[in-house]
DNA sequence: CTTTATTTTTATCCTTTGGTAAAATAAATC
DNA sequence: GATTTATTTTACCAAAGGATAAAAATAAAG
């Protein structure tokens, strides 16, 4: 519970898993206390997350300060420390509900269904999660420009092991001679790539077209263009 | 020359451009002297800069620390404020640099040829960038997701130019009849995003793929992998 | 070889930052 | 409404981090 707290800092290899995939909080944080998840308890605990997730995004693990975090919240620092006793363990909370969204709709993918309406459907939740969380996806991006000191052991098992059963599922395609003669993990890391651009690169797109997947117009017309290259792009 | 200090550390935006775009360093940086570019001045500038983009990439300006790059750099942290007075004059040093190579490519767009040459080369170029230099990719992208405390004003500026007239020269590739019913933008930006990916996730994909991009067969399927989807996705 | 200019080291400063202790306040329970 | 429990505030602390000053060591020039 307390063996990865040299990782953050000196980026050496992760040895414990902290109970991560999913296992849920075995006990969260909470500082001392019994009776749990008062009303006030879970405002604070979703204010401090959402503070904690945007700052993240901006400055990674190291850069961000509780200090900004505090404010952002609008709590004292002391207050925050309350919630979640360490600057590592905000990070590990805010870096599991990330997870969980993020890994989500590629478990849908359904060999039963047509390519089309699957990889279709994928992209369409992948865009959707770069519209609703472009802070989500920047803390992830950071983490792995990082190295991942933290969500490496999640990487090479869990994510791994779904990514290995997806990519099944699309080879079944090709065989099927329902889809072009795409190599699976490329063609995954594609999606990825693209629709999570849109998120990590935002301020760059707003730079040079002056429009956000905010723009209910620009979010459709995105969706639309990225779907319409890559399914031409893999489909016979 | 000194206006910018508060932005990279309050996020407000930038007001001096700071002699960006191109017109290298005015005076790059030195504490004093005048015999310049010395044998060894040339040496340790090179192995600094190295060094920081090295850190920078994991860490983000703010998460860096001038005691890391030191250290990387086997030098004391004075030794090195020796060369770069600032952390921040660093991190410019720094930043020119991968911008110079970043633009490059996409300026040799050229509208006299075939779009499937033209594009072609682009991607080969971008993806012969992310395995090249990785890091630099990733200081680019982490200095974005800060919100391009730094960078805004060349992207509002010069890559918003550049992006322009390229932009024109696929519209008119569309128009010829040589492309797809393409929006230029978004092809220019899946293009960054793909080639991108593969430098700025470099740690994901290793744990799923157990390969890097130093894999010249690696390095080379995905090339063609990326090739082909994106032809196949625009080309008529 | 001196002398002068450059590079490196040592010692130190001030601010920021993650974190704690303990007192003060506010809620909830009896 | 008194008492217990949960929450917030105030006052700190030690370590880390960016930066400077000045001395020591090297290298270059004459």
């Amino acid at each position: 519970m307390t063996l990865l707290l040299p990782l953050l800092t000196d980026m050496t290899p992760m040895t414990l898993n902290q109970g991560f995939p999913l296992p849920a909080e075995p006990d969260a944080d909470r500082a001392g206390g019994k009776r749990r998840d008062s009303r006030i308890q879970v405002r604070n605990r979703e204010k401090i997350l959402d503070a904690a997730t945007e700052i993240f995004s901006m400055y990674g693990y190291r850069g961000a300060t509780l200090d900004q975090i505090a404010e952002k919240a609008a709590m004292s620092k002391p207050n925050l420390l309350y919630y979640f006793s360490s600057k590592e363990k905000l990070y590990l909370a805010v870096l599991r509900d990330i997870l969980e969204i993020w890994l989500q709709p590629l478990k849908e993918l359904d060999e039963r269904e047509s390519p089309e309406r699957e990889i279709g459907a994928y992209i369409d939740q992948k865009i959707r999660f770069s519209q609703l969380y472009p802070t989500a996806s920047r803390v992830f991006a950071n983490e792995i420009a990082a190295g991942a000191p933290v969500l490496k052991p999640v990487l090479d098992s869990y994510l791994r092991d779904i990514v290995k059963k997806k990519a099944r599922v699309i080879r079944k395609w090709v065989k099927r001679g329902e889809l072009a003669d795409v190599d699976p993990y490329h063609l995954i890391m594609m999606i990825w790539a693209v629709t999570q651009h849109y998120a990590d690169f935002a301020v760059q797109i707003d730079s040079l077209l002056g429009k956000s997947l905010d723009d209910e117009r620009f979010y459709n017309q995105t969706r639309k263009h990225i779907k319409r290259i890559l399914m031409r792009g893999i489909l016979k």
